[in-house]
DNA sequence: CCAGTAATTATGCAAGCGTATAATTTCTCC
DNA sequence: GGAGAAATTATACGCTTGCATAATTACTGG
């Protein structure tokens, strides 16, 4: 009947890896790096620990392979709202805070990951260089934006106040994240997007009060 | 002669505690708390394992006590400055904001801390309460300094006001921390608290840009 | 000055770690 | 349907870990 004797099956090489890169980001989150160790992974994607080398020829590579999955999704989740070149500049840099401070950019999971990961990235060049990459662009993008917007409203700045303006509104949302996802129960939905809309628009001198147009 | 052949010295109980806490912090900071293991613990401060089960019974009771002398040292580093009572409102808040923004509590070793401990944090009980009581301690402290010069300048602001401005001057201030910490020599001395100053002084509508006198 | 006591070191143990390699099992192709 | 190849499991090794306990060493009070 519906009694399969087999032991295993066999899986794609991408589907094994990302199991692998999935689980290992449960557990570092979980548990940290080092804690995150080989056989809980294995066992969390429900293989034998063996085949972890198989696909990644050490931990450490599974590691830099699970921060880089990490790292891309959340930019992918949060420039996607944004990038879009319809609307003002005012409503892109209105979406961008928006997709910064709600789920599922702001979780608790993602803060989690992101202090786990913070020791490793200050000793491994690789993911130093990808963590300094994916910052880099996150502030210029968001300089990029307060530029266009200040533009548009007839109030442009100089290249010295811009770089202000973008460390100022990319600490709040910094810092409004943070908070989000390490108290997830202390804002109402939308709370967090709010104050960020109002602090931004506060620092830049913008008119970004009202929620974002949903496409 | 010099040649001292005791093998070494008796302290005093406080003396070898407090070593052993600071010698766990540097360990902590830089391998996490996993990464932290009792024999480096034990070699950083110059002694053998064995004692440090002779002052605490395990590793986890270090781990905490180390956290807690952690935050106690950083609580007393941002308050001092602004818990005199002398001054204006708006002193003390610009105290309360350079302070924060300014080493000893911008420091990369404070983040690396911060990180490490997460996890931990969320998992255990006593370190939680700490925590919470630590953050909310700093937050309502930054809302009663918000409330007083508000009041002093003579434009009172609601209690839901009062909350949301405390909530985006401390992630301000918490993410410029971040940033200042993680990036160290991205900043020129002094250009973080100024940026500081500034976005609460947007945020909140006040006028707090110029440096605070020094007592 | 010398015994007693507490601090400190020295040694050992069981469990968990990452890694290596051999033994199986599943799938594909002819 | 069976042989070859690749995926997966199984087993083992050396090292580190936290913790326990015994053996030393340094200090103190009479």
């Amino acid at each position: 009947m519906s009694d399969d004797r087999r032991k295993f099956k066999r899986e794609s090489a991408e589907a094994r890896k990302e199991a692998l890169i999935l689980a290992t980001l449960e557990l570092v989150a979980e548990n940290g790096v080092r804690g995150a160790t080989v056989r809980g992974i294995a066992e969390r994607a429900d293989v034998t620990q063996g085949l972890i080398r198989h696909y990644f020829s050490s931990k450490e590579e599974l590691i830099i392979a699970a921060y880089e999955h990490h790292m891309t999704a959340m930019t992918d989740q949060t420039f996607a709202p944004a990038a879009g070149a319809d609307g003002t500049a005012l409503e892109r840099l209105t979406a961008f805070v928006n997709a910064s401070l709600t789920p599922p950019v702001v979780d608790p999971r993602s803060i989690a990951l992101w202090a786990s990961f913070l020791n490793k990235v200050q000793q491994d060049e690789q993911m130093k260089a990808t963590h300094e990459r994916t910052y880099g662009y996150f502030r210029d993008f968001l300089e990029g934006l307060i530029a266009a917007a200040l533009q548009e409203a007839g109030c442009p700045a100089g290249a010295s106040r811009l770089r202000q303006l973008a460390i100022a509104c990319n600490a709040v949302i910094d810092g409004l994240w943070l908070e989000g996802g390490a108290l997830p129960d202390a804002f109402a939905p939308g709370e967090l997007a709010g104050i960020g809309r109002q602090s931004v628009a506060a620092i830049t001198g913008l008119n970004l009060e009202q929620e974002a147009a949903t496409a």
